[in-house]
DNA sequence: GCCGTTTTCGGCCCGACTGTTTTCAGTCG
């Protein structure tokens, strides 16, 4: 079992205490646990064998034996006693947006509804509010959100998520009512998927804003209205929440609408520590005047902390210390070592290519078309490798300032071996291995074929390691640990693919991989001169992974970068 | 269920909005 299933299992069970009215702070416990086994850096059932697991904070003696029943016999008791008890039909009320667990257990409780459709035979009968405390509207929201659920798109890609909070964000500046707007929440934070676009707005005129905002055409509904807070659903689905704020207390409003939940927690204990309370409105009773958030955690004895940390992951034990990383920047990137070409399935020229890279001020670019056994793609053999290369040097012949480096990215076949001979390989200024069939495959072979690439020795870059397309696709049953273990014994780069619905490895990998001592390159996987700029969201992954620019390859400069294949290359061989 | 330079018991972050209510419970973030 992993750890993203065992701490699944946490958070089902607080679910289902809360449901079952027991007290709501086991909840908060049980997800508390889940949180920690999630971001544990080894697998759960060792760490709990050796005894690493007792004296974490927020494991006390009754879950520290709930993590041994779970090593031992692969559940909890507890959580099998409430999948009896409550009916898997009441689970799914929660899923209900106005549901929450009381709700849905006097749904159960009192009027005896097992399951979606009896709820809404109920709400239609208007048999809900004969319970005390319900009424009518609760009918009509539950009737609606049973009518929308399966429209609703549910989390979106911060790819796509972005541009819209920007849209709306230069939208909301442009009104002369409003000083300052800034997005806040898991936009803000750089989620890989987000739930709704936050916003927040400093304003001494906040119902001129409020309702300029909710008559643009963009939206579709408003749900809620009140003098400090707008929330409207977007055409595309996505719910997009507006907070309205005096320009005095922005920062603290901005501060508490980025989050995460569970880092705000941190920071309220931490003023109360103090004396103080800390809400969106500022720090009470501290006396201090707090124009940006940089003045906040001053006040709290901390540096700024930057918003792609802000997950309640040791970012505030690292703060206190003085240990945050200097984390990378889009500015750090000098090229980008995996792009394609219209040589395969790319869209783009080589001179096309080049120019957009221009514009992003870099200094090299790694042509990296697929290898011959990719035929949907126009994967090359060896014949147009080299004919490609010719074309290659004839460009960079032309004293161009971007420089091109003639890569591939070769398959790794269904028994571990490359889709390319050695002596081609031997050819390539960067090869860039990748795995694009066989998903399905047992995970021992999976990793067994991942393995062969990254000790080979012309493999430089081991591409979208886990191969997981967000929202289509789960990643391969890849023992992850174990390939990143492998690749810093190897010294092979691991990808941080920069395409939106990849940002593969993820962002707790890429923490993984880059404490144990390896290098990541960030690259966009480009198939047009468009996507160069997913750089950023590969950026913002490697960010959330704690990762510094002299942990990513492609921040050095192109004499450096050249050095170091050429010294990896010369130590691979000596050692194989 | 966890935790302790206020505490081994009594707290546990805090506020906005909605709906159902004459003062608050539930949901959400």
């Amino acid at each position: 079992m992993t750890n993203y299933e065992a701490a699944w299992l946490f958070l089902e069970l607080a679910d289902r205490v809360e449901v079952a009215g027991d007290n709501p702070f086991k909840a908060v416990a049980y997800r508390k646990a889940a949180r920690l086994l999630e971001g544990l850096g080894e697998p759960f059932a060792e760490a709990w064998a050796a005894g690493r697991l007792r004296d974490r904070p927020g494991i006390g003696e009754a879950i520290h034996a709930k993590i041994g029943e779970l090593v031992q016999t692969g559940t909890i008791s507890a959580l099998e006693r409430l999948r009896r008890e409550i009916p898997p039909g009441v689970m799914d009320m929660l899923t209900l947006p106005g549901v929450g667990p009381r709700h849905a257990r006097n749904f159960w409780k009192v009027l005896g509804l097992e399951d979606l459709t009896a709820l809404q035979e109920a709400a239609e009968q208007g048999r809900l509010r004969t319970v005390k405390g319900l009424g009518p509207k609760l009918e009509l929201a539950v009737l609606r959100a049973i009518a929308q659920r399966d429209a609703a798109p549910g989390r979106q890609l911060l790819g796509l998520a972005l541009p819209l909070a920007r849209d709306l964000r230069e939208s909301l500046a442009r009104q002369p009512a409003v000083e300052r707007v800034e997005i806040a929440g898991s936009i803000r934070r750089r989620a890989e998927l987000v739930g709704d676009v936050d916003l927040v707005v400093a304003s001494e005129a906040p119902e001129e804003v409020s309702d300029f905002f909710v008559r643009m055409p963009s939206f579709r509904e408003v749900t809620a209205q009140g003098p400090t807070r707008v929330a409207v659903v977007h055409q595309g689905g996505l719910p997009v929440d507006l907070r309205l704020v005096e320009p005095a207390v922005f920062a603290a409003a901005w501060l508490h609408l980025t989050g995460s939940k569970e880092h705000n927690v941190r920071l309220r204990q931490r003023a109360k520590e103090r004396g103080w309370q800390l809400n969106d409105y500022g720090l009470t009773g501290s006396g201090f005047s707090l124009p940006e958030e940089e003045d906040l955690y001053r006040a709290l004895g901390l540096p700024f902390i930057p918003p792609e940390l802000r997950e309640d992951r040791g970012e505030i034990e690292a703060a206190e210390k003085g240990e945050l990383p200097a984390l990378v920047e889009e500015s750090d990137l000098r090229g980008d070592l995996h792009v394609h070409s219209e040589w395969s399935d790319g869209t783009a020229s080589l001179r096309e290519l080049r120019e957009a890279a221009a514009r992003l001020g870099y200094e090299y670019l790694a042509v990296c078309d697929h290898s011959r056994s990719l035929a949907v793609a126009r994967g090359l053999d060896a014949e147009r490798l080299r004919a490609q290369r010719r074309e290659i040097e004839a460009l960079n012949a032309e004293g161009h300032p971007v420089y091109l480096l003639a890569g591939v990215e070769v398959d790794i076949l269904g028994d571990g071996r490359l889709d390319l001979e050695d002596e081609v390989l031997a050819e390539m200024d960067l090869v860039v291995a990748s795995l694009h069939s066989g998903f399905r495959q047992e995970p021992e072979r999976l990793l067994a074929r991942a393995a062969a690439a990254l000790r080979h020795p012309h493999v430089d870059i081991l591409a979208h390691p886990t191969g997981r397309l967000l929202g289509h696709r789960p990643p391969y049953a890849l023992d992850v640990p174990a390939l990143i273990e492998l690749a810093v014994e190897t010294g092979t780069i691991l990808e941080v693919n920069a395409t939106p619905d990849r940002l593969d490895l993820c962002d707790l990998h890429v923490r993984r991989f880059v404490s144990a001592g390896g290098l990541v390159a960030v690259n966009t996987d480009a198939h047009s001169t468009e996507h160069l700029v997913f750089r950023e969201y590969g950026v913002a992954t490697a960010r959330r992974g704690w990762c510094r620019a002299r942990q990513v390859l492609n921040t050095r400069s192109l004499p450096d970068l050249l050095a170091f294949l050429a010294r990896e290359k010369g130590r691979r061989f000596s050692s194989a």
